[in-house]
DNA sequence: CCATTTGCGGTTCTGGAAGTAACGTAACAG
DNA sequence: CTGTTACGTTACTTCCAGAACCGCAAATGG
């Protein structure tokens, strides 16, 4: 499956198998291009054109790959993204912490950073790439989040009606706002300071 | 002052006071124009152009006011600003639960919702702009959170150890998150859950 | 081994939007 | 009246996303 995510056959999606094939290595040198120029420049001014010239490539043969330079981007981070280990650190407090901090880093230290604020703006545009991204990386990334959290609530150490999405949005909400709004940065306590907040209000005494 | 930011004699801000004045008519008629279209197609798809065609004016008269059409849609979003009443409820709870209703309301009544995404990537490209849009419009807004903490630490409602930032970014992040990525409506009850969650942790006996 | 089919890849082109330039004219200041 | 600046019109430049077009490479069928 996602095979056919990274490379699709046809944009369309259908596509015979006959016919010469698409050379792999290009797929490859595409994505680091690309990769390579997000980080360097950020996504607005990532242009395809350039991406071709240093994959030694030609246009069309990128855009045989991808409809669009928005998805190519999307499937660039994918590629990006670590298996992420789903570390139990034995307690829900642990896990958060760690995931919080974990989120952080890739927001400050990896392309993503720069990505995001011009992938906002077409995801907004384009209900497409959004759900494309949301799939690929958000939800993906947030499974672990749910896991924490769920067996915070198993062991007793969170309350049954703790609100799974609000707990989750409280968390992760405020990154996304000092990087994309204030453009503060984020302060070396915060990750702390949310997992204190969030037991405050649904940890158990026994937790 | 605001009346320099909102129709700057000369891109550069300094100019002389000789020859035919501008026509004060057509600043407003631009600005119109330019909310209306906002709130219509958001902020990537609105053109100069076109603003220019239903405020009756050439383009130039648009650009010998503001430098970049990103500009213009600041001032215009300024404009929409409402004074913000600053509501003192008697309590802090009360204050921040009105507050944060307020915005859920502008972030998705008004056009400020549509214009956000074209405008965060805007803002990663032009630093003057993101200065321009944290001065004029995050800023201002953010004055009246601070008022109400304030308050609400000298009442002895909240803990003096209260990080004012820091509940101002959690109030107000998983919004941005909502709206700018993962594209769900925000939750009826998000308001009181926020602030319950605010309050359990600084919340004072007493409050 | 050759012919045919399929579609890859490169060169070139189109379209749209931001922003600029040039010019004639209109309106204000001194 | 003179200088200066605003305004409209028109045309232009630049940049980039994306599409046409065409020659040729690669797999398949005989």
């Amino acid at each position: 499956m996602s095979e056919s995510v990274l490379a699709p056959r046809r944009p369309g999606g259908r596509g015979s198998d006959r016919g010469r094939p698409r050379d792999p290595d290009m797929d490859q040198a595409i994505l680091r291009a690309t990769i390579e120029l997000l980080s360097e420049v950020g996504y607005v001014q990532v242009t395809v054109a350039e991406v071709a010239r240093r994959a030694r490539v030609s246009k069309p043969a990128i855009y045989r790959r991808w409809s669009q330079k928005s998805q190519l981007v999307v499937e660039a981070m994918v590629t990006q993204m670590r298996p992420g280990k789903d570390n139990d650190s034995g307690s829900a407090a642990g896990d958060l912490l760690a995931l919080t901090e974990q989120l952080i880093n890739t927001l400050t230290r990896t392309p993503l950073g720069r990505v995001l604020p011009g992938l906002v703006a077409e995801m907004a545009a384009d209900p497409v790439l959004a759900t494309s991204y949301r799939d690929l990386i958000i939800k993906p990334n947030q499974r672990h989040w749910r896991a924490a959290l769920d067996r915070g609530i198993a062991r007793g150490e969170l309350s049954e009606q703790t609100d799974i999405d609000f707990v989750l949005n409280t968390l992760v909400g405020p990154l996304y706002f000092c990087l994309l709004i204030t453009g503060e940065p984020i302060d070396a306590g915060y990750a702390q300071a949310a997992v204190d907040l969030v037991l405050a209000r649904y940890g158990t005494p026994r937790g």
